[in-house]
DNA sequence: TTTTATTGACCGGCTGGCCGGTCATGTTGA
DNA sequence: TCAACATGACCGGCCAGCCGGTCAATAAAA
């Protein structure tokens, strides 16, 4: 039997490597070679892992949406009621756009590409398919919350909708303008604006 | 004296052109030749007017900015009281969505673009400072809403930049999931939520 | 235990095509 | 005739992706 490779393990370290690089050079003036450097291996092994670059690209955008996502299942682990539940949630939001600073410029890099309605263009579905699974998921609480007579609210979808759009912008305002922005201050802000709009 | 050529307007034509071109195939992909073509000058040509094609990106941007705000402008003509003010801009953000498409696409291109803080990086001041007008311009208008007893808001400026970065946000998710959004429905929406948020 | 065979992960030099930018050559109108 | 303007053929740097080759790790044979 030849050599094992945790396959697997190695495509992540890969894309991990990736992340930094393209959010500090940007997506289209990152080099493959720069990102194999990154990952300690050479630049003709990246593609027993990847086809291409814009496919790198998209696995990268879904890898980085998993561990966002488990970022929050961890942050809101074994919180039951709705208004903890958003309150916590925003906090993680605000609290991400420093601890993830570079999957934010990535994700420049991913609506960017992600625009051209191109043939399959399997980032957009990606991108559209996150989106709504995050609204999807927001609903669901902020109808729990009026099921529960914690919220008012008559359209809990749109809530949802606003709510996750304000985030989205707050992390492309904040990449422009980090200086500006007080983090806590905002975050006791924001959920006090979020949850008085909801009662 | 030679031809005369109104220099301004032929500026303003050729990003006319490169905003469908860039819109439509996205900065990276989009060549000199083809944003030449649209305008329907040569390629040469474009270089009397830009020196590269980051700078006519710029160019571009600011141009945007600049139709942007006059629309706004017009939108908002002879409007006095903060609560119609405010909800005029929100319905003119909205609308322009569906008028302003491919600005948008392009947004996304800046924003990638933007993101390197590379020596000088020009494109980047000027989104800084764009959002930060736009951010002065809504809490003057709220700080008004305040002094004139329409609205109640502790901290004026943190309402304007949530208000804004829902538009942005909204801007964003629109764009990637157009027919999920009711644009009649969402204004009206929008516009009562943010206003019961401030009274 | 040593030798030989087999595998497939890994590598990086190479190249073809692409495209931003230039410039020598028109073209126009005064 | 000439200044101003326009042009598009051309150039040259660049880089994604390819491919032929290497070698560590294992297994099988001796």
């Amino acid at each position: 039997m030849p050599i094992v490779v945790d396959k697997e393990r190695k495509r992540a370290e890969i894309l991990e490597a990736a992340m930094l690089v393209f959010a500090s050079k940007g997506f289209h003036r990152a080099k493959m070679e720069e990102v194999a450097a990154a990952a300690q291996i050479g630049k003709g092994t990246i593609y027993e892992y990847f086809t291409s670059k814009p496919q790198m690209l998209q696995a990268l955008h879904g890898h980085m949406l998993g561990k966002l996502k488990d970022y929050y299942s961890e942050k809101l682990k074994g919180i039951e009621e709705p208004p903890e539940i958003l309150s916590h949630f925003l906090a993680a939001a605000l609290a991400s756009f420093r601890e993830w600073e570079p999957f934010f410029y990535v994700f420049c890099d991913v609506w960017a590409e992600a625009g051209r309605a191109e043939q399959q263009n399997l980032l957009r579905m990606q991108l559209r398919e996150s989106y709504q699974s995050s609204i999807d998921d927001l609903t669901r609480v902020v109808e729990a919350g009026v099921a529960g007579g914690f919220f008012r609210c008559e359209q809990p979808r749109l809530a949802a909708e606003y709510i996750l759009a304000c985030v989205d912008g707050l992390a492309l305002h904040w990449l422009y303008d980090q200086e500006a922005f007080d983090l806590g201050e905002m975050t006791e802000s924001l959920t006090r604006t979020v949850l008085r709009s909801l009662s």
